[in-house]
DNA sequence: TAGTGGTCTAGACCACAAT
DNA sequence: TTGTGGTCTAGACCACTAC
């Protein structure tokens, strides 16, 4: 039993052509219409159906596979795969995260201030002793109850954070207005206790378990532009994602 | 400055052009022939270079875009990324991470027994109540350490592991054994307090931080083929992964 | 044997960035 | 204006799977 649901191209459109197709597979995926363990129809019917070369018929596919979405294997077919759609840790801040999945949240700012980077941050970020930095520390409520304690450190020569807000907007919202465009980074999750002053600030018990990541984050010339430095309350947070092997 | 590394392609040999050009591009890059920040030559030139079509030369570049080595922009070109070299989270098991540190690793079978799925069982693999599992239980050890607590469930269509070696491999490689080709998994990452049996295993003290870990990995047909419970000592594992904006 | 995805070619035109 | 990556075409041959 193949599948083909209902999608159309629209070629006078912006949208690139396999990203229109992707977009509309993804619809179909999520809404039920292509339910999981269904085969696709073959690349080349589906792209002779919609009227699009092989390539970019794969193109559209590979968007899906990439998601982990769909799976492909030679000889057999590209199928949907069977478990629940699950949004990945993608490349976006806390306050995005929150803000797509509905919820309210806004921060409070412990300190914004310039100075020197630290011998660590000179490590991450990849700068000399005499460049500058913006030091940023914040705590990120949702539904008033604090969640995150966040220590970010930002190159001046990225942005300047002084006028931004930071409040009710997210680190990575004031970076792509500043015209940044992060496109890479690196994170590590690991866990450990409390402190006392973290313990206070995050609602919790001294030696409590908090949830930790830190997180360097890259633009589209390979530049180092943030690194950050987070604790979560575990029984408020948890990072889910999805793993693909390519 | 544009850097073109030494490379050459084998036309007799099997492995596809696209990727033994990646990897010879990733070994520059590792070894530093390619510097982070270092410009490459554009597409076209490098296609030229190799003797190879623009596309085949694209699909090279993208795997290492897909690494999160090089970044691509528009009208600019492709640059080293500036951070040092992370091997990102991939899909594969506690014991193949180790194994590739260079660590020896190996587990104590807690239990290994074929029955009944829970209700979570069921939900996580899309089983019925009169499926068949393999419930599996180890503590895995690195340098004589105890570093993580693991709970498996397999479905036993999907192999039989009342023979298989769990000691010294790990389980993904016993599923590869058995023909199974992990493709896709959800997984999410969050910290708790632990237990006194926990505790007791891990070398820990009761209440202390653990690192959770809960997987559902999908073979090439889309099948869920396996659901892990982990628990890990923080203080000698975390997780470390690569995010790419695509 | 028939059907599938995996790889590859040799071009083309376009949008965007830098100058 | 020039150079870059982004997209797209219309084919081709191959390796693997299932029957």
């Amino acid at each position: 039993m193949t599948v083909q649901p209902d999608i159309t191209v629209d070629r006078s459109s912006p949208v690139p052509l396999y990203f229109q197709v992707a977009a509309q597979l993804e619809e179909a995926i999520q809404d039920g219409r292509l339910a999981p363990g269904d085969r696709m129809d073959n690349e080349v019917a589906l792209a002779q159906h919609l009227g699009l070369s092989r390539p970019t018929m794969r193109q559209a596919i590979q968007v899906l596979v990439d998601k982990g979405l769909l799976v492909r294997k030679r000889g057999v077919g590209t199928q949907v795969v069977q478990g629940r759609i699950r949004r990945s840790v993608e490349l976006t801040s806390l306050h995005d995260d929150l803000a797509r999945a509905g919820k309210q949240s806004h921060a409070e700012i412990l300190g914004l201030r310039m100075g020197k980077p630290t011998e660590d941050a000179c490590t991450h970020l990849g700068l000399q002793p005499s460049d500058r930095v913006w030091v940023l520390d914040r705590l990120r409520f949702t539904d008033d109850q604090p969640l995150a304690l966040m220590h970010n450190v930002v190159p001046v020569a990225v942005a300047d954070l002084s006028g931004a807000d930071l409040v009710d907007g997210g680190l990575y919202g004031v970076l792509r207005a500043a015209g940044v465009h992060i496109r890479v980074a690196n994170q590590e999750i690991g866990a450990r206790r409390a402190g006392v002053r973290e313990a206070r600030l995050l609602g919790e018990r001294r030696g409590a378990p908090l949830l930790t990541m830190r997180r360097t984050a890259y633009d589209d010339k390979g530049r180092a532009v943030e690194h950050g430095e987070h604790l979560y309350r575990p029984d408020l947070y948890a990072f889910e994602m999805t793993l693909v092997d390519r």
